[in-house]
RNA sequence: GCCACCUUAGCUCAGUUGAUAGAGCAACUGAUUUGUAAUCAGUAGGUCGUCGGUUUGAGUCCGACAGGUGGCUCCA
């Protein structure tokens, strides 16, 4: 009797061949079999029902269980396979396209592109799940094989699918693999590996239906895109469910409208923000805390138009690479202007308006600059992306020299204010130039190299673990880009510090250095936020509308319980006024539990509440949003605490 | 821009098979003077997104457009 040798999970031991996957794990251990959805086989992903042969080499066998993210993936996996056999099942002669699973995107867990015989609508969905789960009951198994390549052409031409022989011609080898689920139309090419049986998944659920391009290029046809998301247990599936719902209360186009902070309005037009009082209460402190790290690091302030001649947009290169993006021109007196989608031009402007000696740099301009860009109407979303913004922008002209140092004071100021508003993971990405490719890249192989070498090395000298990214730079230069980690986990592209060689060679800036000859210096565009009204959304999100002390529109509210107790309260309100704070007093003839729930749904850091025996001891009752009720203080006593927690920027 | 869905009072939403608009909260007025998340009563508030069509009659059916939402492409 033939048979193999099998290392499993360091154990070895001799089993008869041929054997399934399945059945080789089975001689090792029964209760590892049942949560095993898939194995790795000689570090190979494979299916469960896989068949061994004889051989003299020991295999080595790696269970894919339920528990980790390769089985997630898995189950994703299939689910999508699931979707796509219920979905021939219900609408017959429906052409497939890529079906996917999604493991880094907190919103679903797969999606299928498909075209089917009518557009699908929402309706749909919850029939298409419906038909899921019965499969899923019938445990169904999933097959694979593989065929000669022609002959998988041909089975996917019998069965009308250009798209799928399209990628099977693309992707192929001399053999192509792929799987069928019994008792159902569906055939995929996939290289897989899949759960034994449809009867694994047991947390699926259909959640959006979209558009999508096929091969994700807007000059193709479009199809139809549904959304999905799969889970080991009814458990995480319930759990992903409530941290979606709790994604949806931080959403900040409702808090930005229950809290009043913003508006948007068609009246105005799409894209365009109208700040609020409340809102710019907080815009103000942002850029209060922006402005003292400014000073602090040397940067200068410069303010500059909002249009500009079209010939500068020429000279920028805008008119040539960006004109999409930027609004059409408008004229006077048979000169054409637009409006700016970037503020660049004009601080190099402000630079070229005077001879420059290697002693004057590092000149570092910053501007709140407001751009605005044509972005098309479908992409706009509430508050975060909009048609007009203003970039926290400054561009720095440094000596070659220079660059090192003034990346290291970027990294530090952008790691401070992200930590100043509670954002402790902070990841850094550095975008180089990949080799051998021929992007266009500007500027000379040697500047590259140098720029890179700093860049990397100014990361290294903060001590900042970051993530290298070949062939992501600029066509003008490398970059690195800056994001951040929310409350609850998602993650935001911000910032941006990007070297740039093509603005000073079009713009020809140069400095005079100690040669007396001309050079030409190196620009660095800087942004934290990259857009104050983005940042503004995340931060609204990021602390579910709960502002720290120090951002909150209103900080303290004033709750007198009795209108006897009314002109007390003013009062007290008057002097924390006084003493910078901003203070609502409640004077309605509300209940106090009322005054409470209003202050605690505006999420008011601090509730002052006053009755007879406060103003008898003249005191005050302090309720913390959180907490609830601290006690009895006197108001030297809050003021002390309050004071603190404002000029430290507490969380 | 493209695909799907949505649009009724400031906000959240009802409105059955077509018969001249309804609630709660908010606002305002009055009563109440209250001790840690909603006191009671009253008043006011809407060309049902816009335009057109079908119909004796349209918030309801059909079409176009606009805006919004989820995605795609793009992107701060």
């Amino acid at each position: 009797m033939s048979q193999l040798v099998v290392n499993f999970s360091g154990n070895e031991r001799a089993i008869p061949a041929p054997v399934t996957v399945a059945g080789a794990i089975k001689e090792f251990d029964r209760d590892v079999l049942k949560k095993t959805l898939a194995a790795k086989v000689n570090g190979e992903d494979v299916d469960l029902n896989k068949e061994l042969s004889a051989t003299d080499q020991i295999i080595s066998i790696e269970p894919i269980t339920a528990d980790t993210r390769d089985g997630l993936e898995v189950i994703r996996h299939s689910a999508a396979h699931l979707f796509a056999a219920a979905l021939l099942d219900l609408f017959p002669g429906t052409k497939l396209g890529v079906g996917p699973a999604l493991m880094d995107d907190p919103r679903y867990g797969f999606y299928y592109d498909v075209i089917a015989p009518r557009n699908l609508t929402e309706d749909d969905l919850p029939v298409i799940e419906k038909k899921m789960k019965a499969m899923a009951k019938q445990n169904l198994p999933y097959r694979r094989e593989e065929i000669e390549k022609a002959r998988v052409l041909d089975i996917f031409a019998e069965r009308d699918e250009p798209l799928k022989r399209e990628l099977i011609d693309e992707k192929a080898g001399d053999n192509a693999s792929i799987y069928y689920i019994d008792n159902s139309e569906f055939i995929d090419f996939c290289l897989g590996p899949h759960v034994p049986h449809t009867g694994k998944l047991k947390a699926f659920k259909l959640l959006a239906l979209s558009g999508a391009y096929w091969k994700g290029d807007a000059a193709n046809q479009q199809m139809q895109r549904i959304y999905g998301t799969a889970f080991a247990t009814q458990e995480e599936l319930d759990a992903w469910t409530k941290q979606r719902e709790e994604a949806e209360k931080r959403d900040h186009r409702k808090l930005g409208r229950e809290l009043d902070l913003f508006s948007i309005s068609d009246e105005f037009g799409q894209g365009l923000i109208l700040w609020h009082p409340k809102g710019g209460i907080i815009r103000n402190e942002m850029e209060r805390l922006l402005r003292e790290e400014l000073e602090n690091r040397g940067y200068s302030f410069v303010y500059t138009p909002h249009i500009a001649k079209r010939d500068l947009w020429v000279t920028s290169g805008h008119e040539g690479n960006y004109a999409d993006s930027m609004y059409s021109p408008t004229s006077i007196e048979d000169e054409e202007y637009r409006l700016k989608p970037m503020n660049c031009p004009f601080h190099i402007g402000i630079y070229k308006s005077s001879p420059r000696s290697y002693r004057d740099l590092p000149q570092r301009y910053s501007e709140m600059g407001t751009v605005y860009r044509a972005e098309l109407s479908g992409t706009l979303h509430g508050i975060m992306r909009v048609r007009g913004f203003s970039v926290d922008d400054a561009h720095l002209f440094v000596r070659p020299d220079q660059v090192h140092a003034e990346v290291v004071d970027c990294l530090d100021f952008a790691i401070k204010v992200f930590e100043t508003y509670g954002f402790d993971n902070v990841k850094f990405e550095l975008s180089v130039r990949g080799d051998a490719e021929n992007k266009g890249y500007l500027g000379a192989d040697a500047d590259w190299a140098q720029a890179e070498a700093q860049l990397a090395s100014a990361l290294d000298q903060r001590g900042i673990s970051y993530d290298r990214i070949e062939g992501e730079a600029a066509f003008y230069g490398p970059k690195i880009d800056i994001k951040i980690e929310d409350a609850i986990g998602r993650v935001w592209q911000l910032g941006t510090i990007q070297l740039d060689f093509n603005l000073p060679e079009r713009f020809e800036l140069e400095y005079t250095a100690e040669d007396n000859l001309k050079h030409r210096p190196f620009m660095i565009h800087r942004a934290l936020f990259g857009s104050i009204e983005r940042f503004f959304g995340v931060l609204i999100e990021h602390y579910a509308g709960a502002f720290p002390l120090w951002l909150a529109p209103v900080q303290v509210a004033v709750l007198p319980i009795t209108d006897r107790i009314n002109d007390y309260a003013l009062e007290i309100a008057g002097r924390l006024k006084g003493a910078g704070f901003r203070v609502e007093t409640n004077t309605k003839s509300d209940k106090i539990g009322a005054k409470i729930r209003d202050a605690q749904m505006q999420k008011v850091p601090f509730m002052l509440i006053l009755g007879d025996k406060e103003l008898e001891e003249g005191k005050i009752a302090v309720r913390e949003r959180k907490q609830g009720d601290i006690g009895q203080m006197s108001l030297e006593e809050f003021l002390e605490t309050i004071t603190q927690q404002k000029l430290a920027r507490s969380l």
